[in-house]
DNA sequence: AATCTTTATTGTAATATTGCAATATTAAAT
DNA sequence: ATTTAATATTGCAATATTACAATAAAGATT
């Protein structure tokens, strides 16, 4: 024990579940906002950005690249980074279908 | 090390990542549906709908509580549980502004 | 070709998460 | 006062995550 039962869940709750994992992290957030404040693929100086080392940031967004949260393009030996919109948009509609439900009829 | 370290990040992306991080769960995810498909706040019967050992839904119960995703009230021996539309919309609203932002600067 | 720059990978330690059996708690019902 | 019902807590094993030093890989520069 101690693995999620991911097989018990649909493919949609697992998906969101991915997603919202991948953002779960300070700095994975820290970097999406980096991404937005430079407006543009960026080569890769967020490790600079941020107080963690190469490999560390590496990591992350190795985690956001699996959840499809960016994309990384190869441009020469550096890559560019970007948001990938279509994907935080799954996330977005998601929670807005939540918090629409769930304000039509307030209970507690 | 191993434990993350919060302390580095601001106060806003410690907040989103926590929330996230509580959806971050295809269980938890599956309560929260099974809260907006019951549309009231639901006198614990979530054990009968998941296929997860009652100490399991209990404490993904505490964490989606921990992090203000669910409001559980006590109603005798029972206790209702209810989406908290407020923390959802603190998402909705950030992940609304990141699709907004990158949707207006396209690069990749 | 040797070196530099940038990013990824590997290995490893520390910590956190997931899941559940067993048990505890708390309030209602008998 | 016992019993029943609903939920929480504890303890533990399995697994995952986080972080980083060391190293590798791959293209650019000299």
């Amino acid at each position: 024990m101690g693995a999620t039962k991911t097989e018990h869940f649909t493919d949609k709750q697992n998906q969101i579940a991915t997603i919202a994992k991948a953002l779960g992290h300070p700095a994975r957030i820290a970097i999406i906002e980096y991404l937005m404040k430079v407006n543009a693929c960026i080569c890769g100086d967020i490790v600079n950005e941020l107080p963690l080392a190469q490999p560390t940031v590496s990591q992350h967004l190795k985690e956001l690249k699996n959840a499809g949260i960016i994309k990384g393009n190869i441009e020469g030996n550096a890559i560019c980074y970007c948001i990938d919109e279509k994907t935080i948009e799954i996330l977005n509609t998601y929670f807005f279908h939540i918090v629409q439900s769930v304000s039509k009829n307030k209970c507690c």
